[in-house]
DNA sequence: CTCTTGATCGAAAGCGCTTTCGTTGATGTT
DNA sequence: AACATCAACGAAAGCGCTTTCGATCAAGAG
């Protein structure tokens, strides 16, 4: 390894001048600038990043976490968008992100412990579950922090309109002529479930349309299979309803699974709105209509908010909310008239 | 930031000793050790990577690297998976992964470069293209690395075993009773769809059926558009196959598409079988038959490839070769006799 | 010709940690 | 009593870089 020593010694200048050219340093003249550019270039120097750090106290990563109770990680379409959005925007701003485990060596630390150890310019977790203590330390930590996917009151957030989003869903089933509307919900302790029954609750109510004993069924983690469960337990109802809402697009496959193998025909028994708009929902049959989220707005957002708080070197409360859309496809069809 | 220095003025032993005792070093007493560990949990101590790092040369991180070609990076379901189950590995090692940019602060840089910047202990690339010359740098240098899905002859690779998939895609074909079997193959320059052709021509060879005209048709990079026009193409032959070998699931369902599109009614008209097994396969209509790649595993050894060759200190050069596995669904049916 | 100014450069300390090597004192040996 | 042995500890250098604070010298001011 090739050190600013070695470019001092070349060049016939001090260490602290070769720093200061490659730093561009205003105390250092252009000739001598270029010549230690250019041996550098020419012996091949790279910085070293930890002595840089030690020295600085500033290390160009983030560190990224997401909580796993579900265990899939990345390989949930919506996490792996946003993480990709935001890996992008951070790229520009010169930023590497660091997926930390949970695991500091032997010692099982907590996430903020291992953050702190890398030294990281900043955190940003996609959480869902607002009670996550791992998440609160974080953000009760002095790092700056950006959480992705859930509210909080002490810490920059954002997240899609959720609440909108059950608006836009319902709306758009009323318009088609449906009244009898179901709800399966993500769980409730997520912090999307909860605001997507928020706004199905409240979209139902502006209509004055009823929600039927039994018309609100958890769907539970977001799962195919769970979707698939919940949908049964509507059908099993004496008067089943004619649409449905799904908080997750995974859920609304499976839902759709389940209606079908009941040899329910989607959309002319029975209309089906997802969320989320993941990949696989433009391909499943017949294609779903979703709401849509954002993903990389949501990245760059994320991005900005976390490199703001870097920079001034203070934590900034913010909520920031962006905006989903209607994803119109095959999946919802106007109620016929018996 | 709480330092060694500060547990040694606590405890009253040099520095020294305090590193020691964090690092078990067997010449410091018990009782020490137990009175320095004590207090370091009391202060909250917590080492410092970079300082770590720098004196060690040592970082315990891995680089992570995917060529995006396609631009979508982590949004592939199999990268994605791969990484996820290559990180749940790393992190019961210790080691955390980063992911770089090309973009060394301002000045752009190759990948090789930003992971010696930051002093990686190793290296994974997902890379199909065994032509990239980014890859080809990283592999020539002397920092451990594993590469996924490629070939190379100097340094270690994991792929699955495309050959046999091709077989086994085709094999099954064939016990269908299918004798006009195309293939539509990803891109030749890339090293997956180019084995994959191979197992195509092979295993019909082996069955002695031809390879009529025109029913190799290249499908490019892999993407549902790609897929549905290579398969208007073989549609558009005067004797058109009646199965096909698509070389990726998203192809795959991009020409299920297609074909339905034209009136052709899957798996009744036309038998299809996809490679991957992205979770969109179990869910698009009909049911995707397809060749698996078990991605876990691949994760799995790359990581145990890549933990030997940073153990001991050398490059190893082999090759991983990861069974796939035949998903027999509903795309695929036996032919009927006329 | 002396003094100030400003442009260039360097010495040295410091970032937090590891590791070599030496010191000290206690213990056991003969 | 003199010696070797060993366990426990610490001084100090080094990892590669940044940054403060002076030092130096030439040019311009008076």
């Amino acid at each position: 390894m090739i050190t600013i020593y070695d470019l001092a010694k070349k060049t016939g200048f001090s260490s602290t001048t070769v720093s200061k050219a490659l730093n561009n340093y205003p105390d250092v003249s252009k000739k001598t600038r270029q010549a230690i550019l250019d041996t550098a270039a020419e012996m091949g120097y790279l910085p070293n990043a930890h002595a840089q750090s030690l020295s600085t106290k500033k290390s160009w990563t983030i560190g990224v976490m997401f909580s796993e109770d579900n265990e899939i990680g990345m390989k949930h379409p919506f996490f792996s968008a946003v993480i990709e959005s935001f890996r992008k925007q951070a790229e520009k701003e010169g930023y590497d992100l660091i997926l930390a485990s949970r695991n500091l060596r032997n010692r099982g630390s907590s996430y903020l412990e291992h953050f702190k150890y890398r030294g990281v310019d900043g955190i940003v977790v996609i959480c869902s579950d607002p009670n996550d203590p791992q998440v609160q330390e974080m953000i009760d930590a002095s790092i700056p922090i950006v959480v992705i996917d859930m509210s909080n009151q002490n810490c920059s957030v954002v997240f899609s309109d959720n609440l909108s989003g059950g608006a836009l869903a319902i709306n758009y089933l009323y318009s088609l002529g449906h009244t009898k509307i179901a709800h399966i919900s993500g769980e409730p302790s997520i912090y999307a479930g909860q605001v997507r029954i928020q706004g199905y609750k409240d979209a139902m109510k502006k209509l004055k349309l009823p929600i039927i004993e039994g018309y609100l069924v958890n769907g539970g983690m977001f799962s195919i299979e769970e979707g698939a469960k919940a949908m049964d337990k509507l059908l099993d109802l004496k008067e089943p309803p004619t649409a449905i809402f799904v908080a997750g697009d995974h859920m609304a496959i499976g839902a759709m699974e389940a209606a079908k193998k009941r040899g329910y025909n989607i959309p002319d028994d029975l209309s089906i709105i997802g969320y989320d708009d993941i990949e696989m929902a433009s391909y499943v049959t017949p294609k779903l209509t979703t709401i849509k989220q954002d993903t990389d707005a949501i990245g760059i957002r994320a991005t900005q908010l976390l490199m703001k708080q870097i920079i001034q070197k203070k934590k900034i409360i913010t909520e920031e909310i962006i905006p989903v859309e209607l994803m119109e496809r095959e999946s919802c069809k106007r109620l016929k008239k018996k």
